[in-house]
DNA sequence: CGGAACCTTCAATCTTTAGTTGAACCTTGG
DNA sequence: CCAAGGTTCAACTAAAGATTGAAGGTTCCG
């Protein structure tokens, strides 16, 4: 279990620590959290945590004896949530939409309407490198989980010294697949995603291969750029797709 | 969700002015309003545009008699008033200022990147039926586009009295197809994502089917809302899935 | 004028969303 | 062991956003 490695405890700060100096790097529980948030959000409380996980906002571990346990990227979602409440005036629903698109477009800084965070997606912007015990604390995923998502190729981390590294991407991954094991989608059924992402790369390849080796840079730098605006409209339209395949399946 | 729209039969057109024929500076009666808006907004109805006034959203004139007489710009600010709240989920509380505040905001059209209109994915939000030559006309693709997206099932209308009847989804399928196709991606490409697509709505459907088929409609609209959330987050792994492997074929 | 269609107000009711509360009981760490 | 903190679950609350029904008034047309 994933429990193993925190020493939860250790006498270190129970709940009870008002210190500021230390980073909170370790898995919080309920309490703590609330007394971290509460700087930042008047109206929040232990209950209205419990709430949120209710209406399937938060999913954070648990003990082996059913304490909740937070982790780093539990406690910037619960923020997140908070934020799009309070400032943005939406409702759970919608908030819950707007997280399992992906979209925690963190800091809340720019308000006005033109705010959309656009940065280049295929230029690996300084991959941070995890260790496994990283990852786990950052996604709130179970090691059973990742264990399972590299065994079918959904994650497949660079190997340094017999150990896992993983990138951004990898974490985002492992976030998502954790999301959507919540509804009861295995490991293995991702199988059939990244397969279909390895075809339409392919494709893609196919199509701009050639320019993306070519000797010109300038025409190289132009093929990474299309191949940038494709990733993004190919992931539209497979949404659009996707979206009318369901709506035939549930509405009918 | 009965009808309140207490029968709104023909004589809805008696406000129509009694003078010469084009003045475009009629009032309308509450009933004409509520009629002209239910095409852009179902929920509309005569008893909640009362309700919105008695807010202090809206206070159109009166005839001598009581009756509500509603201008133009009284049509339009309601309009203004039912979009804030479908589409940008404000509340009425916010609303009621950003109008006093004088921010018409008007044209709904989408507003600059950061806010994307939001709505409920799989409810199929009355959709508009267009014919082929209003899709040309909206998406700008070619006829033959059009054809061939058909031809290899990517989109598939519809079919009325032998003329196909595009909803709103298929619009946004061809205005993509269509952006794709400035990239060199043919229609015939696009199977590839069709296929993908089908696949995994089975796979989703294989595990909410039972629900969304339930006899219980708690049940039934629960599985709906758990669809349209794992919609999102489908297709937000697939698309890091794609860049994953994009940028390893582009860059290392 | 008469009456069909439409409109009025007002109080009561309903539904949904977003939590809170309390009772009974369990976990953790010193 | 035991106090501080955690757990569930059902019942409750409050506010927002409407809908309904009763009783009656207005408009317009013939």
């Amino acid at each position: 279990m994933a429990v193993s490695k925190q020493k939860l405890g250790e006498g270190a700060d129970r709940a009870r620590a008002p210190d500021s100096a230390s980073r909170p790097r370790k898995a919080l529980t309920i309490g703590a959290v609330c007394k971290i948030l509460e700087g930042e959000f008047e109206d929040i409380s232990i209950s209205k945590i419990r709430y949120l996980e209710d209406q399937k906002l938060l999913s954070p571990r648990r003990t082996p004896g059913g304490y909740r346990l937070y982790s780093q990227s539990d406690v910037e979602r619960l923020r997140t949530i908070l934020r799009l409440q309070r400032d943005e005036f939406l409702p759970l629903r919608v908030i819950r939409q707007e997280l399992a698109a992906g979209r925690e477009m963190d800091f809340g800084g720019d308000r006005p309407s033109g705010g959309a965070v656009r940065r280049a997606i295929l230029v690996n912007t300084s991959s941070a490198h995890l260790t496994t015990d990283e990852l786990i604390e950052e996604t709130g995923a179970r090691e059973e989980l990742i264990r399972e998502l590299e065994e079918f190729g959904v994650v497949e981390p660079e190997r340094r010294d017999g150990r896992p590294v993983y990138d951004e991407t990898d974490r985002e991954i492992v976030r998502t697949a954790n999301e959507l094991s919540r509804f009861g989608v295995a490991a293995r059924n991702l199988r059939v995603f990244r397969s279909s992402a390895d075809r339409e790369a392919n494709l893609l390849e196919a199509l701009l291969g050639p320019s993306l080796r070519s000797r010109n840079p300038q025409r190289r730098k132009e093929a990474q750029e299309s191949l940038e605006n494709l990733a993004a409209t190919v992931s539209h339209l497979k949404h659009l797709l996707l979206v009318r395949d369901l709506r035939r399946l549930s509405g009918e």
